[in-house]
DNA sequence: ATAGGGCTTCCACCTACTGGAAGGTCAAGA
DNA sequence: TCTTGACCTTCCAGTAGGTGGAAGCCCTAT
């Protein structure tokens, strides 16, 4: 199978099919003009991996995830262990999230949005205290979603 | 003021505080040895950026934050709309996040998660139909929280 | 004089792709 | 047979927002 019936039946782009080759997810064979060719197994594992990515899990548990995926006699708590941690980062997030959103919402509500140039929102930026930052998490922008 | 100090007055690693002068959000000067010297109105800006970066602004959201900062004839219905643009861009993220939480725990719930290969979760990754994704917004990892 | 800490630049790396250029391959139509 | 166009290949660069580390000045105290 060529890539690019590989990618309409799995629906992820080429491109990422031939990223997910690089970093080792799935290992077509080739043809002699150069061509991939992909077995029925890679576009069943692909569709795994989009199905999984689309759930949020990283490339990383998708790593794992696939390897237990391939293996008959994997025990359903390795997977459930992985799909917890999983829900559990989801679940901080949005928590963040939240508190997040209360507190643009006050700053919002609280801003006449007039012509004038006098703005709660800036005054809470500017503002030097931590007094806001109570019981507010850190949004942490190393983290990548 | 080096910028060991700004750094630890503005609470952003020093690291960071060069990348934001490689990005133009801060231009120090330089002394005859080449060290930056930060005047209190960059300390006053960088500790500006490292709060709106943690009520999850983007850097180019800063960057317009920062000259309206700097504008005191400003609007504040400018200001207003930044916030409440990204105001809404966290909700829909927080409801994204909601239906993938309920679907994984549901998921979870099921997986009796014991020495046996069969598992609900990992039936639903292999299933190649689309119901379960009926409802379900797609993660867009392209996105970087 | 030397040790240490602080400062500098530069380069690479992280996630998970995506866009685009330059060029080879293949099948269909004139 | 030639050409056109779709499809395939590799490689390089860029995205956001930094972080880690190396090599090498600078400054101060002992």
């Amino acid at each position: 199978m060529n890539i690019g019936n590989v990618s309409e039946q799995s629906g992820l782009p080429a491109k990422t099919i031939r990223y997910y080759e690089d970093i080792g997810l799935v290992q077509p064979s080739r043809r002699e003009n150069g061509y991939r060719d992909f077995a029925v197994q890679d576009l069943h594992k692909l569709a795994f991996l989009g199905r999984a990515r689309s759930l949020g899990f990283s490339i990383d548990e998708c790593r794992t995830l696939l390897s237990l995926y391939e293996d008959r006699e994997r025990s359903s708590a390795d997977v459930k262990a992985i799909a917890q941690s999983h829900l559990a980062q989801v679940d901080q997030k949005i928590e963040e999230l939240q508190a997040l959103s209360a507190t643009l919402r006050d700053l919002v509500v609280r801003c006449h949005g007039d012509d004038r140039p006098d703005c709660p929102i800036m005054d809470d930026l500017t503002r030097s205290d931590v007094r806001r930052r109570e019981n507010i998490p850190l949004e942490q922008p190393s983290e990548h979603w």
